[in-house]
DNA sequence: TAACAAACGCAACATTGTTGCGTTTGTTAA
DNA sequence: TTAACAAACGCAACAATGTTGCGTTTGTTA
């Protein structure tokens, strides 16, 4: 809802600007995380700048984050009500489908263990190839 | 070694061109993942767009791979013996120390294990933000 | 050593990131 | 309800990197 996003905003001390409510209605509604190409699509009425600007905001916010595929085209997907502008705490994975080529967060079964011995973890992050349970 | 580098090259059906073999040395020589911007320093001689063709040749080929770090500047390292044109097969971590700020490929101690439920996982991609052994 | 395909340099254009600045607008408090 | 201010926005402008075409040079092979 609109009020919603308006208060989640205000919460991180964002403007509840109708931009802004516009990108988030996009990203929301986008049933995984959404390309930056289909960003511009839908919001091509946008300064180019109001929508790096814009991404840039609710990043810092802690209300959208990026799923980064590589080196490929960054995407972009709403945060988890534990976001927040003291940072980012994501602990899934982004697994980008070879076959609908749609990028989306998911949540591993298992507690996921990196053991290098003389070095002090701080974030991890993973992206997984493969197919999707859709796909499958 | 040069001629160890020019065997290589033509391993993959690649001229061993003085170019890339002095891209080559400059990736070898640098003691973590380098960034593109330490590339260009290094090779300033060398036109933009040869760069960038050496590059993707080398990627190509699997002697280089990428180690991205987030959306921040794209690192570059030497491939290990596995990996080939027919593609990279890397199971190494990329670890990006928060003190020294270099990004460099290290194996786990451990077999990491991803479970998730009905998703066929086809390649795994690791990064990590810590700090590194020589800065602890 | 000649012949050919590959590599290279240069020009040119595309995309995305980034900043400055004047104008518009959301928020707050009178 | 409205005035005042800081924030957000649009536009212009520039930077960095990616990408392609084409004419010239060079590594490789016979
Ligand atoms: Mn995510
Ligand atoms: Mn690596
Ligand atoms: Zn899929
Ligand atoms: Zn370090």
């Amino acid at each position: 809802m609109d009020t919603e996003f308006a208060e989640l905003l205000r919460d991180r001390n964002l403007k509840a600007t109708p931009k802004r409510l516009e990108l988030l209605s996009v990203v929301a509604k986008y049933n995984s995380a959404i390309p930056y190409s289909e960003l511009q699509k839908s919001l091509h009425h946008f300064d180019r700048v109001t929508l790096y600007r814009t991404l840039n905001a609710l990043l810092d916010g802690g209300i959208v984050h990026k799923a980064s595929v590589s080196n490929e085209e960054v995407y972009y997907a709403m945060c988890k009500h534990y976001c927040s502008s003291e940072g980012h705490h994501h602990k899934h994975v982004h697994l980008k489908c070879k076959e609908c080529l749609e990028v989306s967060c998911v949540e591993a079964k298992n507690t996921i263990v990196i053991d290098i011995p003389n070095v002090e973890i701080d974030n991890v992050e993973i992206e997984v190839q493969g197919t999707c349970s859709k796909c499958l």
